[in-house]
Formats: structure tokens, sequence, C-alpha cells
DNA sequence: CTGAAAGCGCTAACAT
DNA sequence: ATGTTAGCGCTTTCAG
């Protein structure tokens, strides 16, 4: 059986409340007597191999100092960037005696006794929620903070600016010179916030420059397929993430086009770029590890405040400039395959 | 204020207990009075949105329902397989209504209050505890399970056949004539019992053939260098992981080394490979899944009943031929750069 | 400053 | 079959 405050008491000869406050550190020292007593119950409890019952404090306290990851799709959770937003997010939490636990939210309304029954004090989740899910979140008043998604007028988020990293790289791009600028979004991308960001700061971007925005969200075959065409084909390109990079990197090196001479290629997220490629790529970067910062401390204080109003952050990004773009070369597009 | 069975029982005539019965559906319906009785009860909680609280529940019952996934180190939880451990995991759990809770454990002895406090009812970890952390385990008798790590002779485990993949992959490229094996692991891999018994599996597969092993545990370069000597390079490679064979499969693209033509390649763990990878990798696969199902189940078998002996389970492994591997051509040998 | 006692909400043993 | 009651172990209020 496992040592409780009240085995403590005896021991000691107090009682349990005594026990209680002396192991907050409640004493704040005004007399010596009972700060001679506190510190030696906290001794007995060491010798004892006390150990404070969490499920007892969680039902005391009315919280359990849990918080949620939902999800709905695995492959959200640890794909591309967001293992290392999760792994910061533990860490963060961690920082002020919280935990995560993984959620899976199935349709099934499983997720009701779940999240709605006190076992997590607030939640987190990288994908917009069911319409039911979020209303009982709000009706049961339970904090939650939007990860990379801006689909919630109403709920907190920790969002990357999508927009201006896809504009500042088409800048890149046409300050080298290219004019025939693309964007490629691999089709097996599932639908998310970003994409569109992306692809409007890549427009946008783009037409500010009086030049014609192309865009792929499409096979892998389709684009280089268009990359090969000699004439019309980009000269620039924006990859929706690295690893669409990757990729487009790979096919042109089997069609024998040079990276970067004859084909700029900028990635988005900074992920494999540098560990593993050949040249390394420039890309649009952001520091993943802020998303987590960010996104427990607004957890945490919605947490201790259940009022506090919807804040809502966003990541700044970086070019990080490196040898996958290079200027246009106006000469060598017409003798390109 | 949420919704009490007390609430329901004022609502309902009833007592608390009652109503905890008739909502815990324990009315076998004997009378039929008493049947009816139990079907309104649940009707006026279902109206007045009664959740049960998940805290209450915990203290009462003595445990959380609550796994904890330990780890001491980020870059196991998400890195290859792991992550489809982790999802299966979490998965399974669910369907037997537990959690999984992320918790990492530094050396500051912060898991004390982590583990051994009745937060969660057992854990699962990719990695061999620390001796403290480990005792303390068995002392407050908490339930653990490897996950594909057999270092603990006295915890339940469920490992891969590492051994057996690698032996087989090595008859397979003898099977094709091959003379020069080599296995290769890259150094950034961090320790782990796989790699040695991967290694044995090779070795020993190597030796019973006549043949010589070459192992590197080295960086990139060094392996690659070494594939490069005309007379002495292997002409199979077995890499410890599909990650190694990435960075391989590029290399000799870039020295235009033809995979499988002058270099047969496996991999290990069936991750990148089929994604997106040309030639096709071959690879000794294993289902991932197979190791959240055992863990899964074994761990809440355990928590069940404490005193249910030590479980190991092994998951087959499955030479998977695709197109990295060819047969051996002796004639190539010498004319290869 | 300390002790007694009332919750927290549910489960389960016990009595009816 | 139902109601009563005693925990579960801690926090916190209220007397003293």
């Amino acid at each position: 059986m496992a040592v409780t405050i009240y085995d403590i008491a005896e021991q000691a000869g107090v009682s349990s409340s005594t026990v209680a406050r002396a192991l907050s550190g409640d004493y704040k020292g005004q007399r010596k007597k009972s700060r001679e007593r506190a510190h030696s119950i906290q001794q007995i409890a060491q010798e004892m191999g006390y150990r404070p019952n969490a499920r007892a404090r969680a039902l005391s306290e009315g919280r359990t100092r849990d918080v949620a990851l939902l999800y709905t799709d695995d492959a959200w959770l640890f794909e591309g960037v967001n293992n290392q937003v999760v792994q910061c997010l533990v860490t963060e939490l961690r920082k002020y005696d919280h935990f995560l636990t993984l959620v899976p939210i199935d349709e099934e309304g499983d997720w009701e006794d779940i999240v709605l029954n006190g076992r997590v004090d607030g939640c987190l989740s990288f994908q917009p929620l069911a319409g039911a899910i979020r209303n009982e979140l709000q009706r049961f008043n339970v904090p939650c903070v939007m990860l990379g998604d801006d689909s919630d007028e109403e709920l907190s988020q920790v969002v990357v600016d999508d927009f201006g990293g896809a504009y500042a790289a088409v800048l890149h791009l046409t300050s080298l010179g290219h004019k025939r600028l693309g964007m490629f979004v691999h089709k097996s991308v599932k639908p998310h916030c970003s994409i569109g960001h992306r692809q409007r700061g890549f427009e946008e971007a783009v037409r500010q420059k009086g030049l014609v925005p192309q865009f792929w969200h499409s096979s892998e075959e389709e684009i280089v397929d268009a990359l090969l065409q000699p004439l019309s084909r980009p000269t620039g390109l924006l990859c929706y993430s690295d690893l669409e990079s990757t990729l487009i990197v790979h096919s042109m090196w089997k069609y024998g086009i040079n990276i970067p001479n004859e084909l700029s290629v900028i990635g988005f997220n900074d992920l494999f770029s540098t560990k593993h490629m050949t040249p390394p790529l420039t890309t649009v970067a952001f520091d993943a590890h802020q998303i987590g910062v960010f996104a427990a401390d607004i957890l945490l204080s919605q947490i201790h405040n259940r009022d506090l109003p919807r804040r809502s952050e966003i990541i700044k990004t970086k070019l990080l400039v490196r040898s996958s773009t290079a200027m246009a070369r106006a000469w060598k597009l017409a003798t390109t395959v």
C-alpha cells in the first residue's frame, strides 16, 4: 500500500492537514518552531517514500494537469514539422507540470467521453475540429488552441506566416531575374489552410511583379512534364514543402536538368533540406519550436483563467538562401532538353 | 457546474447508487419495473447532459486508464518506424478505453513524481530505462513493456527479429551470386540493440557461406569510398535502415554506379523505400503495427493482473524483393570506376 | 499556527 | 433490487 499523508501524520504526531501544508511548502517560516516541524515532516515523508497521489489531487483540485492533443487523422501528428511541434509541446508543458495525452477523435462520438469528462484540462489540435466537438468544448468551457490552423474565428491559434514566406520566396526568385515562376503542391498533401496561404502569397507576389503565376496541385509526373517543356517551363519553382523539393530535385537529376543553373528550387519548412540533399536547398524556414512554446503558453494561461480572450500568434518565416537557387539564365532555356 | 449522479438521483427520485448502477448498465433486467426505471434514469442523465467525471472515477477505482510512453530522448519517439508504433499504440489502447501520455524523463528525477504518483497505470518505452527508474517502477509495481528493446531481462518486451531479417537478406544476396558482402550503419544512428542483432545476423550468414563480412559503422563518405574501390568493394550491401539505403542510392547515382547492376542494396524497415525511390528498394520489412498491438495487449493484461509473468513477443520480418538487388555480375567488377 | 472536518464524484460493500 | 454508507487521498475552509 502506498504511503499517504495520514501515514505521515501518524508518524509525525500531527494532523493530516499539517502534513499537507508542510509538504506543499506553505510555511512562510514565521515561527521557528513550525518551520522546524515542517522540515521534519518533509524528512519523514521522504523516509517513508511518500508520493503524492495524482488521482486524489486531481479530484480535489478539479483538474488533471493533463492536456489533450486531439487528432482525427494519424497522418497529421508526426508529419513534417508537426512532430517537432509535438516534442516541443511536451517539453514546454512539462515545465509547468503538465502532460500531453494523444487523443484520436473519431466520428463515432467517442470523443465525448474523452474531452468532456474532465480527463484533461484543455486541448490542442492541428486540424479544424468537427462542429459538434467544437461546440461541446466551448459549452463545457474546455480551453483549446489550434496549431497551424486558422480556420476557427474564435479559438486561439498559433499559425505560421505562410503568406509572407511564399511572398518572400517569390521576391528572391524575381530578384534573381526569374520570369516564369511556378508553385508545386503534391497532390498527396492533405487539405490544409497553409496551402491556400502559401499559394496566395506566391500568386500575389508574382502578379505584383507583373508576371503570371503557374500553380500545380498535382502528381509529380504532371509537374515534371511541365518542367521539361523548353519554352514554357518555369525557371523558378516554389514548393509547398521540402518533400516536394526532394522529389523535384531528384527528378531533375534524372532528366539531367541542373539545379540551380537550369531550375531554381525553393522549399518550405526546412526539414530534410539541410540534412540529405545536394545541392543544399534554399528554403522558407520557420521555428517550429516557437509554435509549441506559444501554444503551451496560451493554453496554460487559458486553463488558468478561462475568461481570457482569444489569442493569436503568428510565427515569422525566414528565407534561407542556400544553393538551389541561382540567377536565371535566359540563354540556356532554349537548349534545355 | 457539471451534472453529477446526485443531481440525476434527485431528479429521478432515487438514490445515487441506483443511478450509478443504472448508468453502468448493471441491470440484468430481471424485473420489468427496474429495467424501466434504469432506462428512465439513463434518459434523464442524457437530458441533463451528464458526463461521468473521470477524475472521481480514477480516484475511486484506483487507476487512471492512462498509460505513459516514457522517453529520454526525443529522437526516438518519432523516428523511423517508431511513429507508426506510437500511432498504433494509441489506437489500440483506445479500443480498451485507455490513453497514451507522452512522458519525457530527464535525469533530474522529474520522472519520480510522474510515474510513481499513480498518474498512469503502466508504461512503455523504446529505450532502456535508467536503473533508478526501472527499480522504482518495479518497487511500485508499475507494469512496463519495452518496445523494440531487449536489454532488460525481466521486463516484458516486443522486439523485431532483426537477426533473422539480416540473415535472410544475406541469403538473398548470396543466392544472387554475390561474394563480397557489406553492411552499413550510419554513424549518426544512436546505439540500439537492433544494430547488434542485425550485424550478428549479417555476419553469421555471411560466414556460414564461407565469405568474409565487411561492416561499416561510419560516415557516408567512408562507405562510399569503399564502394568505389574496384577490386575490394562489396557488390551486395545490407543497410541498417532505409535511411542508409537512401543515402547510398543517391551517392551511387552521383558516381554513376548503377543500382542494382553494379551494386545490390537492401534496406531495412520498409519506410520511405517504396514511396520515393528509384529503383524500388529491396528491403527487410516487418509489421510495425504489430508491435503496437502486442505491446498494448501485454501492458493492458499486466495492468489488469499485476502478477502476470514476463511476456516476450517477436515480430517476424519479411524480405521484400524489389529492384535494388540483382545477380552479381563478375565481369563488370573490374571495369567499374 | 494547527486540527477537525467538509468536500471533490464515483465505486462498492453492506444492509435492507 | 434499492438505499445507505464508507471509502479513495488530497485540498481547503473554518474553528480554535
